[in-house]
DNA sequence: ATGCCTAAATAGTTTAGA
């Protein structure tokens, strides 16, 4: 079972990158965040002829995300991040997929920080941390995917220097970050890559691509159980180098069959 | 301290992203 997230920066935009990716990679579930489109025009129509069904909360021009699975339905099982019903930005989906809880998140970015966007994303980050901990005490399997919008240690951004005093690398928001993890979460990509920085989000500007100048902000996030299916993980970084790319490339996780899992048998005849 | 890119919108400059 292969698990991606995705930041398409504008599902509608970028929808020819998206399924060309698709194609290729060939995941099972996707978790796509900055849909950047309202609800009723999520390509819908063209995902499903491509062989996936979603779910999907958007929003007018900002945020928005969404949960893939191939051949099967997500069973939508929260829409928002509990703990605030005042918030209605759509950054949070969560569906059951192949006995897998999956979560779609897209965390605020907080800049410029400090000021009332950094709070929010403090805020945002502790309301998943305090989430996280639920699900684990309802002891389900859970992959709690997106963009965290934050880059957790120096090794997952080329330099310190120039992103010194962005909301991404503050201690605040890496502590937010720890805070989820501390719930009983393993980071799928660290797990398998201790040392490559593995980037998964390279700025538009200043030639960030090509000098492979990036930062590692979308992680996968894996209760227990489903951290010891783990097999493998990874970042497409070459679609980011494609016309018309997202500024971020998709991480993935693949997972062996969970145990006592009921296989398929073909029968002959 | 700001520009640097990219994109959308009570658009023709402003706001947001990260």
């Amino acid at each position: 079972m292969k698990i991606a997230t995705f930041n398409v920066n504008n599902v509608v935009k970028r929808l020819p990158n998206l399924l060309a990716w698709l194609a290729e990679a060939e995941p099972d579930v996707v978790c796509l965040q900055e849909l950047k489109t309202a609800q009723p025009a999520f390509p819908a129509a063209a995902l499903a002829a491509a062989g996936y069904r979603a779910a999907w909360r958007g929003q007018k021009t900002w945020n928005g995300v969404a949960i893939l699975a191939r051949g099967a339905e997500p069973v939508v099982t929260r829409a928002a991040l509990p703990g605030d019903p005042d918030d209605d930005q759509s950054r949070y989906l969560e569906a059951a997929v192949d006995g897998v809880l999956v979560a779609s998140l897209y965390a605020p970015n907080g800049n410029p920080q400090p000021g009332p966007k950094f709070a929010y994303k403090l805020a945002w980050l502790a309301r998943l941390a305090r989430h996280a901990g639920t699900l684990r005490r309802e002891g389900v399997p859970v992959v709690l995917a997106g963009d965290y919008n934050v880059a957790p240690t120096d090794r997952d951004i080329y330099s310190t220097r120039s992103w010194a005093k962005d909301a991404l690398v503050q201690p605040e928001s890496r502590a937010a970050f720890r805070r989820v993890l501390a719930q009983g979460y393993g980071d799928a990509i660290r797990a398998v890559h201790p040392q490559a920085p593995c980037y998964t989000f390279w700025h538009y500007m200043r030639n960030r691509w090509e000098r492979d100048a990036g930062l590692r902000l979308d992680h996968l996030l894996l209760s227990p159980d489903v951290a010891a299916r783990l097999r493998d993980a990874g970042v497409d970084r070459e679609i980011r180098g494609r016309p018309g790319a997202s500024d971020h490339a998709p991480a993935w996780i693949l997972l062996d069959r969970a145990p006592g899992a009921r296989t398929r048998v073909k029968r002959r005849r």
